[in-house]
DNA sequence: ACCTGTGAAATCGTTCACAGCA
DNA sequence: TGCTGTGAACGATTTCACAGGT
């Protein structure tokens, strides 16, 4: 095993080896291999034993990995053991959704504030969230020793809004508005970009990233 | 300009310019460079130019890129010029927010069925879309000549559904389910997932990707 | 026989650096 | 001079293939 740094896309691959094996738990498998998982679940066994290596070795040769065992390893690792809470910035539709998805138990997150500029939102609740005022961030992070971030604003004030959420102390950030947004040093910041996704779709139907693409020849002004 | 097979990174970040040509030509803008496009939105010039390029030579050397002239062949590539209509499968929280989302419009998307399988939702309406039976899938989107489908079921169920979409001769799926899916040549799936992009940020916040890492030594059982 | 852990090879993606055009 | 388009260097990631443990 090596202290390097470890990337991103394998740090979300544990993610989903972690999701894999609870499903095995689930079914009373004891064990597995890398290989069943390849078959299973359309992953890359070699990948998966990489992946894992970075982190220690816990398979075992001729018999394949503990599930339960590396079940918790792989929850340790990505720091499912502790509780994480975390605030929405945005009490829109996304936001509210957000507030009471029912996903973030499954990694102990738990949503313990809400915030938004606009008056008439402030003080409502949103099942058990209460709406903040956004004036009173820094105070409220303080209060509820909230570690992480959902932002679910619009494009225009998400760069704003990133800036209090890092003043504020937060270092862990993930973003909803289609925008590119600049972080300092030390924050994380994971942007889901249903736009980009869903111009991804479009952009397959339309072809033009297969193969046969037109010589668009000359730029448009001449 | 090669004939070759385009990335999926490379078209997302033609995502990213496009939005950021519309900012500037919002703020009446009629050239940008790739540098500016660099300073101002923290893009790679170079990569800029080198995505770019994979479509034609849209640059005039010396001035930059013709804003608007650009942003159209980006949309063209994109596949934005055309409406792309759209079914969501689960009318439960998200799929009912993802219905009247309204940042689909931005990208020409219409939201034009629900689907779910609860006998209570059936017939309802959320905004201006109507919730059919998934017993009627196929028949639906065949009438309403639908293009697109957005999976927004739980995980249990996400493998059946991709399956019965797919067998209605939908070509294009974005999935928010947590699972691996297993999908046909000439299908593209993209998935958001939300369960990853959390625990990526609680990975950061255990320190596990960093540098020091513990070496954990030995397999679980014995 | 089976399966892990891991160097080495292959592939893919990004950045550099500069020739050449406006 | 300013900026694009692009080969070449570099870096990162994936896959192969096999030595070695059980």
């Amino acid at each position: 095993m090596k202290a390097e740094k470890i990337s991103e896309v394998t740090t979300n691959r544990l993610s989903v080896y972690l999701r894999c094996l609870s499903e095995l738990a689930a079914e009373g498998e004891r064990t597995v291999s890398s290989g069943t998982l390849e078959k299973r679940f359309n992953l890359n066994s070699a990948q998966i034993r990489k992946d894992l290596a970075n982190f220690g070795e816990f398979g075992v040769r001729g018999v394949g990995y503990y599930v339960e065992s590396l079940r918790g390893q792989l929850a340790g690792i990505l720091g499912l053991d502790k509780e994480h809470r975390v605030c929405i910035i945005g009490a829109g539709r996304l936001g509210t959704a957000l507030a009471d998805y029912q996903g973030f138990k499954m990694s102990n997150f738990e949503v313990v504030a809400l915030f938004d500029a606009d008056k008439t939102k402030i003080g409502k609740k949103v099942g058990k969230v209460k709406i903040f005022d956004i004036k009173n961030f820094a105070g409220v992070v303080k209060r509820d020793n909230i570690k992480v971030a959902i932002i679910a604003v619009p494009g225009e004030s998400a760069q704003k809004v990133l800036e209090q959420v890092t003043a504020a102390g937060i270092k862990a950030v993930l973003n909803f508005a289609p925008v590119p947004l600049r972080v300092l040093d030390g924050v994380k910041l994971n942007t889901i970009d249903l736009t980009t996704s869903l111009e991804s779709l479009s952009c397959f139907l339309a072809g033009s990233n297969g193969k046969n693409l037109k010589p668009i020849s000359k730029n448009g002004r001449k």
